[in-house]
RNA sequence: GUGGGCGUAGCUCAGCUGGUAGAGCUCCUGGUUGUGGUCCAGGCGGUCGCCGGUUCGAAUCCGGUCGCUCACCCCA
């Protein structure tokens, strides 16, 4: 008799009630600043070929190794539920000759990502994300401008104790040529290092930056640092970067052990941390991706971009009290076994909106004590209770009420508001 | 994948030195209030996550299992 109860799976959410308004208000917010320095929206598909991901994100991270929702379709093809938004979008990029529209090309999106992990506090593995990408210029002032739109973004949703930390990862080139320097390093002084920073030297050596392990922090101190083994064009475009932040006043720290999990990162990288935040502290980030479009068979085409969580944000800033829904009418029915009325109370719930009304009537059997008690709980305006041809309209807020015909009172109310005004 | 905490009504929780379940809120009904907002009364609602063990008897003790959650890891 009693089935099992079936529930949203582990690491998934409904949206509901007051987090339904407060991700709508952030959606209109980013919306706003995106689009006011030319930002279009763009829309990708929720699943994209497995082999946009394994080559575009980099088949050693743990995105591809272990975190992708990947599914064989019914014709045998490999697909993947999209794990983050920046491959997609220069996927899209190339598919659409983007490349012959003025430079650059600035896209925006508000998307659901998927990625299998065991889920926490802010991290889902539906989770959502709003992402910036701006392809087509490797202008330092393109990185100034895209961080500083988050920067403003995080400030106007109120995320609380917000700190920006920026590094440059170089060219891939001088990235690669470090990270072998790097390797070199921790290799020769390994019985020093942690179990896990040593088992992490082949695939993600730049973790070490980050370990607490009272050895491993030793053996770093030595470590030759990123910054020192830039080439001369990658330091300047860092500096230009630098001092246009400073010109636009955004507040940053340079840290050189900077760590960003995709391979496809050039140059600038960033991330925004909030301390409001638990485990999973980064609220935003992104960076230059100068080799990603041409890795996808595009054209050479530098790019430079961010995401940043929407649960993130929503659990870092303080939740501020929406603004309640309107309800001019709500009609009520005095007899609910009176079909006429029921009929004339349906007539005019329509009518009240083809005026333009937010209107709603009893749809619950409720006694009529029981109707005012919920349109007072809808916060409705004026209740009109229904009884053959006349009806009596009540101001909720007053307490007001007088009688008048039925098919009056959809006029009436909408002059008694618009008096109000 | 590995740890810690927790699983009792829709929600928040009490009950746990073993005797087959309670409160508040919500919802519905009635009374009071000029037909709602106050107050009063009543009602709906739970096989106490699931399985097994100990016991005359378990929500309460033991084992297992599933789930949720936080953390490691990783990242947004």
């Amino acid at each position: 008799m009693s089935a099992e109860k079936i529930k949203a799976p582990r690491g998934t959410f409904d949206v509901l009630g007051e987090q339904e308004a407060r991700r709508a208000s952030l959606e209109t917010c980013a919306r706003e600043i995106l689009e006011s320095a030319g930002y279009e929206r763009i829309e990708t598909p929720a699943f994209e070929a497995t082999e946009l991901f394994a080559r575009g994100v980099g088949g050693s991270t743990d995105i591809v190794q272990k975190e992708m929702y990947t599914l064989t379709d019914g014709s045998g093809r490999s697909l993947t539920l999209r794990p983050e938004g920046t491959a997609p979008v220069c996927r899209a990029y190339v598919e659409h000759g983007m490349h012959k529209r003025p430079a650059p090309v600035k896209l925006w999106y508000l998307s659901s990502f998927f990625r299998y992990e065991r889920a926490q506090a802010g991290r889902y593995r539906q989770f959502w994300q709003v992402g910036a990408e701006a392809l087509g210029s490797d202008d330092p002032a393109l990185d100034a401008e895209s961080i500083a739109l988050l920067a403003e973004l995080l400030s106007q949703m109120g995320v609380s104790d917000v700190r920006l930390r920026i590094s440059s990862l170089g060219t891939r080139e001088a990235r690669l040529r470090y990270r072998e320097l790097l390797q070199g390093h921790l290799r020769s002084r390994q019985d020093e290092l942690s179990d896990d920073v040593r088992g992490r030297i082949e695939m993600n050596p730049l973790r070490a930056f980050d370990s607490d392990h009272e050895g491993t922090r030793t053996v770093m101190q030595s470590a030759p640092r990123l910054l020192d083994h830039l080439d001369r064009g990658d330091l300047e475009h860092f500096a230009e970067v630098r001092s246009l932040l400073d010109l636009a006043g955004v507040a940053y720290d340079v840290d050189a052990t900077l760590v960003r999990g995709l391979d496809y990162y050039t140059r600038t990288v960033f991330e925004f941390t909030s301390d409001a935040l638990g485990a999973q502290s980064g609220v935003g980030g992104g960076g230059r991706y100068d080799g990603l479009v041409a890795e996808l068979g595009g054209p050479a085409t530098p790019g430079m971009g961010w995401a940043a969580g929407i649960e993130r944000i929503l659990l870092a800033s303080e939740s501020r009290p929406e603004n309640e829904a309107r309800l001019d009418l709500f009609i009520a029915v005095g007899d609910t076994t009176d079909r006429a009325a029921r009929g004339l109370a349906f007539a005019t719930v329509t009518a009240a909106r083809a005026a333009g009304l937010t209107a709603q009537m009893e749809l619950a059997g409720r006694s009529l004590k029981g109707q005012l008690g919920y349109a007072n709980k809808l916060g409705a305006r004026y209740v009109a209770t229904m009884a053959a041809a006349e009806c009596v309209l009540k101001d909720m807020r007053s307490g007001a009420e007088q009688t008048l015909a039925s098919h009056a009172v959809v006029a009436s109310v909408r002059d008694a508001l618009g008096a109000g005004k």
